[in-house]
DNA sequence: TGATAATTGTTTCCTTGTAAACATTTTATG
DNA sequence: CATAAAATGTTTACAAGGAAACAATTATCA
């Protein structure tokens, strides 16, 4: 049978009263549906999309504080201290303490982790091609466009 | 300060190098942004919206089975079976194990839970009106039909 | 019919992520 | 300056959700 997060057939027959609709609810299921493909295709690699993103956006602005990558990947401060943790450990990521604030961590990547982020880059920002989606060029697009503006992510309403 | 999901102000310093444009990504930001609304509206209802639309679909599909409700809502069994056990104690649902199938459970309201989903509608449908979007109303129906399509919600594609 | 397979839900164990309290350092204020 | 307040991460303790193994029942089929 062919994996699906909501399979059609079945769901024919109920009522979700308007359910169908709600905004919330359409975000978890095409998030599942992204998520589901996503570890079809590049489960082997041993890295979820969030955790790529943090080391794609280190790769992107190093010597980044910990707190402002947290807070532009809407990761909690604790939830990030762990990933932290474990991309050091693991040899992808170097802690540094700065000495105009004791307090901060500035993060960077190892040439590991620099090497892995580089050879990875087409699966993590390519993988969305494949997934078969009843949506058109266009239609995606605009989809795009509209998450970004509601999310704020766009600064398009802004002017 | 107003809590945000993405400040705005810290996040136009950094470089997300094309993550503002993935989907996973943006359906996770968004998906944030809704939630954290509705936390701040309907928290002290003491209920998330995953769990109202579980007592949602069970008053529209009296006597619905456990495993086809999961399905349609995109949730786990072992999961539901921790919802549904919850309800129970609560006195919101009443479990059936009927004579045809005695693997089956089925699933129905109490009167309390009746009254609960009647009570709590307007808000557990309405909180989103309330949102502070970016989108008009033309551009969030768009979205919402998107949404619907992409994640095969609605048949639009089947025909 | 009797053995095997599939279905339905539950249990157990684990991972992910969060909230709250904490430690440390820096900034503000009297 | 000395104390209070704020900022920055970390720790701890917990909740949400999932995967895998399991138990019970029903369907298949030789």
């Amino acid at each position: 049978m062919i994996p699906e997060v909501l399979d059609p057939a079945s769901r024919s027959r109920i009522d979700l009263g308007g359910l169908e609709q709600s905004l919330g609810f359409l975000l978890r299921v095409s998030q599942l549906k992204v998520f589901h493909h996503f570890f079809e295709k590049l489960g082997h690699i041993g890295l979820k999309p969030g955790e790529y993103s943090v080391l794609w956006v280190i790769a992107r602005n190093p010597g980044i504080r910990q707190g402002l990558l947290a807070q532009n990947l809407a990761i909690k401060n604790a939830h990030m201290t762990k990933l932290i943790r474990s991309f050091e450990v693991y040899g992808f990521v170097e802690r540094r303490i700065p000495d105009e604030d004791r307090r901060a961590v500035e993060l960077s990547l190892t040439e590991q982790g620099e090497a892995f982020v580089a050879r990875h880059k087409p699966d993590f920002f390519g993988y969305i091609q494949t997934l078969d989606s009843p949506l058109d060029e266009s239609e995606t697009r605009e989809l795009v466009r509209l998450l970004a503006k509601f999310s704020g992510i766009s600064r398009e309403s802004v002017q």
